[in-house]
DNA sequence: TCTCAAACGATCTGAAAATC
DNA sequence: GATTTTCAGATCGTTTGAGA
């Protein structure tokens, strides 16, 4: 069965990441500087992570495609790669050294970009062998096409966001029920204006929220008296990160509506529902690269270690971790974190002890000693 | 001025410690 | 032993910075 640790995407993000960061070796340098971070993808044609070179403001979009599959899924793949060019300065793709027919597929991929009329194309791509990979072996992924060229021109879509934003869904607040009812506004709404989330679906929840009709995840009426605005932002942050809506339009996605339909078949407090919320921010939400982290931050820790005697210190030094290996942005300048919440960090154990991600010992998450234990037979259940 | 993505500031809760 | 106090941890409403 496969476990947590097997998500291969990741471990090809860390290993480029450490091999450009001040420590590394530098294989994958080519024209990016040490400077370099992962940050947050979503939209459409959506990429499997993204690294922002600060240095030069360059953005690098990855494909990452999973061994095993026939031929014409990693020919889809470099395809794939090109289309993030309309996005990001750069792009890469990721494959296994060989598809499931022994055929050498990276060889192939890589001879394909060289020709004339590709030749200059900013696309990079790796090549990696899977088991060397899962063994932690750092010389398992090699580049076998490299970005030589700085690109002149600026890609059409390039979005202001990708210069920060973290690299797992931004959550708040939202609850199970508010979710459902977003998503329910979301559909009655469809197709109305250019923009249906400020003109209409965002005007009715917060008539509902501020008659005291929508519900926290304790299932208590929520009390918003002010500051609807930004309220505006923190609700509909998460529905377009996990793809459930159009950023733009606010319409609904497809995924948005068979999330719907789920909520409506089995109820929005159903456990169904909510197993379904719980694995879309896992996959779609990165939110399991996420937890694999503070896992690894987490074993790397001695028991009597100064982070794991308070959560505080325990979340304050798994920032630092994370800083460390480029896999959180640069923090922006002016912002002072003296706040009692002193991380990128906030709601996100909040929102994984909601989902039942977590086990939970007299209705605290944080373990003095351990850290947060994960329910790992739940999380690898729902991500199949 | 609006949007996105934080950071700030405060309350609530329950368990442990202190006090009676 | 019972009651009160304290405080860490959990929660979440409010404000702010930067950029378009």
């Amino acid at each position: 069965m496969a476990t947590l640790h097997d998500n291969l995407a990741g471990i090809c993000c860390m290993q480029i990441l450490k091999d450009l960061g001040p420590s590394g070796k530098g294989d994958f340098q080519q024209i990016f500087s040490k400077n370099i971070r992962r940050i947050g993808t979503s939209g459409w044609p959506l990429a499997d992570f993204q690294l922002l070179d600060y240095d030069n403001n360059y953005t690098w979009a990855f494909e990452f495609k999973p061994p095993g599959q026939q031929k014409r899924e990693y020919v889809t793949g470099l395809g794939q790669a090109y289309t993030y060019l309309n996005f990001a300065d750069y792009s890469a793709l990721i494959v296994p050294v060989m598809s499931n027919d022994r055929f050498s597929i990276a060889d192939y991929l890589s001879k394909t970009s060289k020709l004339e009329v590709l030749s200059n194309s900013p696309v990079a791509i790796f090549a990696y062998d899977e088991s060397r990979l899962l063994s932690g072996d750092p010389g398992s992924l090699s580049l076998i096409r490299s970005i030589n060229n700085k690109r002149s021109e600026i890609p059409p879509n390039k979005k202001s966001e990708d210069s920060g934003g973290v690299f797992w869904t931004w959550w708040r607040d939202t609850s199970d029920t508010e979710l459902y009812r977003l998503l329910e506004l979301s559909d009655i709404h469809r197709g109305k204006s250019p923009d249906i989330y400020t003109d209409y679906v965002w005007p009715d929840f917060q008539k509902e929220l501020a008659n005291g009709k929508v519900c926290t995840w304790e299932g208590e009426p929520r009390r918003v008296n002010s500051g609807f605005s930004q309220h505006k932002q923190n609700y509909k942050i998460p529905l377009f990160r996990l793809g459930l809506i159009e950023q733009d339009s606010g319409d609904l996605t497809e995924e948005g509506y068979d999330l719907l339909k789920i909520g409506k078949i089995f109820k929005p407090n159903s456990a169904v529902f909510l197993d379904e919320i719980a694995r879309i921010i896992l996959t779609r939400g990165q939110h399991l690269d996420l937890i694999i982290q503070l896992e690894n931050y987490q074993n790397s820790l001695a028991r009597d270690a100064e982070e794991l005697q308070s959560s505080k210190s325990f979340f304050g030094g798994f920032e630092t971790w994370l800083d460390k290996q480029g896999l959180i942005p640069q923090r922006k300048p002016g912002r002072v974190t003296t706040g009692n919440k002193n991380s990128f960090i906030r709601d996100e154990p909040k929102l994984w002890n909601k989902l039942h991600l977590t086990n939970v010992k007299n209705d605290q998450y944080f373990e003095r000693g351990y850290g947060i234990k994960f329910n790992i037979s739940r999380i690898t259940s729902l991500i199949r």
